[in-house]
DNA sequence: GTCTTCACTCTCTTTCAGGTAAGTATAGAT
DNA sequence: ATCTATACTTACCTGAAAGAGAGTGAAGAC
């Protein structure tokens, strides 16, 4: 019995207030895409740190694989968050920045950022007691 | 050559703005933990609909199993953002709905979601670019 | 007696994110 | 000739996430 719980046929709003489902369903999809580890790391990196070669990224970003580091930047580049700039030299060199839209969403970002460091304590503190409850 | 980018011994610091790392990866576990799918939608379901049972959720949050809804409400409920509340009748009646913490981070993700709401269009519009320009 | 409801819980299987390691291209230094 | 630096690809592999589907328990309806 835990096959997707299906929605229900049609009428069945009990709040009248429900967002448009395709749009929902968008939004989801951005935030799904934009809201993954490395994305928000990488962009917090270049939000702090300003233009940045790619090698660099990686040492800021701490344990990132290069796979992993170009996979992250090719997205960011396709969704129009990063920059890329490659300066036709050998060995080459390849900077990165955050365009207007990536910086407009390390903005965005930053409530929840500044939300998780105003409640880590109290997280630590409701764990603690759920997992007590639980023992006792 | 992909291992993980090793970090620089220590003296690095280009800008000498950079967070305190043990800060950081707090702050990155508790995002990572909140900030996945189905916490998310969980999140924008009860905070649209108010308190909900555990079937309803799962039609409000559209593709979930019982199994994934029930491991995230639980992690909620640990984290101390959902309260679980049972009725000792039968059969059962659960009811969900937010904590003071939840809620506060239902707002703060508020400007992420509108964020991504504001911003699917140019989004779209980089993605479009960007695919043209690799395949032309 | 068996059927239904609800909120799980268990097990099995598949999917896939992400890690490791190696390869590529180029020019200048040794 | 070989080595180095840089920014990647590519191929392979593994462990963890998550989906499917069945099972559970208890009371009341039939």
């Amino acid at each position: 019995m835990s096959a997707p719980i299906p929605r229900p046929a049609e009428p069945r709003e009990t709040h009248p207030d429900t967002v448009d489902p395709r749009v929902e369903a968008l939004v989801n999809e951005v935030i799904g895409r934009v809201a993954d580890k490395w994305t928000m790391i990488v962009l917090e990196v270049l939000t702090e740190h300003g233009e940045l070669r790619f090698t660099r990224i990686g040492e800021f970003a701490g344990g990132i694989s290069q796979k992993m580091l170009t996979q992250t930047l090719r997205q960011m580049e396709r969704d129009g968050l990063v920059l890329r700039t490659v300066h036709p030299v050998i060995p080459p060199r390849v900077e990165y920045r955050l365009t207007d839209l990536g910086l407009s969403l390390a903005e965005a970002f930053c409530g929840v950022w500044q939300w998780a460091e105003a409640n880590i304590a109290r997280i630590e503190h409701a764990r603690a007691a759920f997992d007590a409850a639980k023992a006792g």
